[in-house]
DNA sequence: AGCACGCCGACT
DNA sequence: GTCGGCGTGCTC
């Protein structure tokens, strides 16, 4: 069946809104008609929305009561692509297709007239009476050639008020005018020539342009330890995307830290890509959702929201860190910026490029079965080298009570500070300690809206709870027993582990990084600087220093405690510490001097400790993988998560059980459902939560299954019911 | 999502 | 008698 591609006024159109309703209501072409994937403004009840032009009328409703489309606003219509892209991603993450559309319409005043602002250029006709103020803005005029400059630019570069421009302007000896607000980007010039490559990076650099030049899709895993240079590889394969005349995509985990990244891009092409982030002002969002429409953007760098931007022509998307657990949104749409770049770059004929120094599981899987080509950059760039790792063995070491740095480790430390280079102490718990207890009876604070316990943070001296922020002073008596003087801290946090670094090396400068000790994310980039700098001989850190940052003279990597993850039956703790302290210790030796990595255990036999410090990756995966595969787990079967959350207890158990017991649905497609059990976080700002956990096996239906099976029973009052397809943790 | 309609409790 | 609580249902 072929849609037409136009619609006549008066012809009746399917309109798809982000309102949250379940379908696509039916309108009458405006004047002038519309075309299909067309953004609109439609009436709906009292209001006027936002929707696009999804198809032909659907005919279910009264001809006579359908309303016209208000008008059709100023944008790029989307794409046919691009409206299967929302239909796939909706049905498979089981989204209602009104959510998807508002993910891909995330930019104010979409349809408003482009907005204008009032610029300043050149005329011919010289100002009758010359003043050295009017020189001088005529001067900075001459250096920008026919550029037109705004008031506020002019009289900064001039160093005038902006009465002198007015002044000039009256005169007729500048013109005054309304530009366009939207300026095209800079544009990139994929013509510059590249840094200068290895040998193994050529080849990488070669394979890459060679994927994409045939304008086809297909999914490449660029595998290359931590500084083995695989940025400079991948930004080869955007050139070569750019010379093609396509559009680019990179995305990042950590967007707020990505001043070196650009950098790096601007020092490849010349002028910077744009940005896509929570941190955007409405304005530049603007701007960059329409000039993604109409091309006028050739490279965005952005968070996993910028896969929904709408894209003329993206050939490649660039999944930087693609192992990274944050491209799993976890609130709103429940979704895997990961494999949704993979579905995208499957619709649009576009290369995707995941890269990683560790892999997921899922993507190495798919590289061994051939599904995926991969790539892999074994060796670092220059003279850097590879860390050793070593474990410390805690039970062979004497340690005080209180104290998480072993003489082994503190050793090595010194060893450190003495050689003028940087140490690391590596410890992912963010806080003071962990726990505090009453000594008297063993009470522990926990937080009052959600099960878990609170946690210490003696730089703000209160209590926080790291599922929902709630905070409380550290109280002096016992809540439980009422026992005064007896409440202590237990466990280590960075904000402890700085405590004792500090009294162990007096004379060091110690820094400690972890997120929650900084108000902005500018502020944080500016202490990682300074400390890349040198300003610092001891760098505390949770995860955060495990992304991507280089410290050139950093080559002593502590990891406090290796087993923190190894802890839960999650059967990703495995990869997860796998992956993580091959991050971490990463970080040692990326410049000149070699680097090492201690990372202190109980059991330093533990096999993923093992794989960790033996060189063998490839085994360690081959192993993990056939775990998977015998199990029946992800990626090997398929499993979905169905969270069951309400005030009342009681109540969302029956629920959860009750449909536990009536699994037909799932049953018919061989899908088996687990629990009810209480949720990893068993309540969370006072929602009780339950979690049941589906399995399928690779081939079966089951979105279709989950989305009958929930539909029998209908949440009573409160009660919430998420659907999270591939979660990221499953036991 | 909004916004109306509607059916029961405590107030001028 | 009326004001208003927020449960239920509709929006082409």
């Amino acid at each position: 069946m072929t849609e037409p591609a136009f619609f006549e006024q008066g012809t009746p159109v399917g309109v798809l809104t982000a309102e949250p309703i379940g379908r696509v209501l039916d309108y009458t072409a405006p004047e002038g008609g519309c075309v299909i994937g067309a953004f609109v403004e439609v009436p709906l009840g009292p209001r006027r929305v936002m929707g696009v032009v999804w198809g032909p009328g659907s005919g279910g409703f009264d001809r006579a009561r359908l309303r016209a489309v208000g008008q059709v606003l100023d944008a790029a219509p989307m794409r046919d692509q691009m409206r299967m892209f929302l239909t796939r991603t909706a049905d498979y993450t089981l989204t209602p297709l009104p959510a998807m559309l508002r993910l891909a319409t995330r930019a104010p005043g979409l349809g408003a007239p482009a907005a204008t602002r009032r610029v300043y250029r050149a005329a011919s006709q010289p100002p009758s009476r010359m003043t050295p103020a009017r020189a001088r803005v005529l001067a900075v005029m001459e250096s920008f050639g026919g550029l037109a400059l705004t008031l506020s630019e002019l009289a900064q570069a001039a160093g005038v008020s902006a009465q002198v421009i007015k002044g000039l302007a009256a005169k007729g000896a500048i013109l005054e005018e309304d530009a366009p607000r939207d300026l095209p980007y800079p544009m990139l010039d994929p013509k510059r020539p590249s840094l200068p490559l290895t040998a193994e990076q050529t080849a990488a650099a070669d394979a890459l342009r060679q994927k994409i030049s045939d304008g086809t899709y297909g999914t490449t895993l660029l595998k290359g330890v931590t500084g083995s240079g695989k940025t400079e590889v991948y930004l080869e394969a955007v050139a070569e995307c750019l010379r093609k005349g396509r559009q680019a995509l990179v995305l990042l985990p950590e967007i707020a830290l990505t001043a070196e990244f650009l950098t790096r891009v601007q020092a490849r092409f010349g002028a910077a890509p744009a940005e896509w982030h929570s941190g955007v002002t409405q304005t530049e969002r603007r701007r960059l959702w329409r000039m993604a429409g109409t091309g006028d953007v050739s490279l965005v760098v952005g968070a996993r929201s910028a896969l929904f931007l709408p894209f003329r022509d993206l050939g490649l998307i660039i999944v930087d860190e693609e192992h990274d657990s944050s491209y799993k949104q976890e609130d709103g749409v429940l979704y895997n910026a990961r494999d949704m770049a993979v579905l995208r770059a499957a619709l649009e004929g576009a290369a995707v490029v995941l890269a990683s120094a560790t892999p997921s599981l899922e993507t190495w899987v798919n590289a061994d079965a051939g599904k995926y080509a991969r790539l892999d950059l074994p060796g670092r760039v220059g003279a850097a080298e590879l860390p050793t790792m070593t474990a410390i063995d805690l039970r062979a070491e004497s340690l005080s009570p209180n104290c998480w740095i072993s003489p082994s480790l503190a050793q090595a430390v010194t060893q450190s500070l003495a050689q003028g280079e940087q140490a690391l102490l590596f410890l992912n718990r963010r806080g003071y300690a962990p726990t505090t207890i009453c000594r008297g009876c063993g009470h522990q604070i926990a937080c009052d809206d959600c099960d878990a316990r609170m946690v210490e943070h003696r730089f703000q001296k209160r209590l926080v709870c790291h599922q929902c922020g709630a905070t409380k002073p550290v109280p002096q008596t016992c809540p439980a027993c009422g026992v005064t003087g007896r409440m202590a801290p237990v466990g280590p946090g960075v904000e402890r582990l700085a405590e004792e670094t500090i009294a162990r090396f007096p004379d060091a400068r110690v820094a400690v990084l972890s997120s929650d000790l900084f108000g902005s994310a500018r502020a944080l980039k500016a202490q990682i600087l300074a400390i890349a700098e040198g300003q610092a001989d001891i760098i505390i850190g949770t995860q955060l220093v495990a992304k991507g940052h280089n410290f050139p003279l950093l080559t002593l990597v502590g990891v406090i405690d290796a087993d923190l993850g190894l802890q839960g039956s999650d059967m990703r703790a495995a990869e997860r510490t796998f992956q993580l302290m091959r991050q971490v210790a990463g970080r040692a030796g990326r410049a000149a001097r070699k680097g090492r990595a201690l990372l202190q255990t109980h059991q330093p036999d533990h096999p993923v400790i093992r794989a960790i410090l033996g060189g063998d990756e490839e085994t360690f995966w081959r192993a993990e993988a056939e775990a998977r595969r015998s199990a029946g787990m992800p990626p090997f079967g398929r499993m979905a998560g169905i969270i069951l959350s309400s005030t009342d207890m009681a109540q969302v158990f029956d629920f959860a059980s009750e449909l536990a017991r009536r699994d037909g649905p799932l049953r018919a497609v061989g899908a088996q459902v687990f629990g009810p059990a209480p949720a990893p976080i068993a309540r969370i700002r006072g929602r009780h939560r339950v979690r049941l956990l589906v399995r399928a096996d690779k081939a079966a239906p089951l979105q279709t299954a989950l989305a009958q099976w929930v539909a029998q029973l209908k949440p009573p009052g409160n009660l919430r019911v998420v659907i999270d397809i591939d979660p990221q943790s499953f036991f």
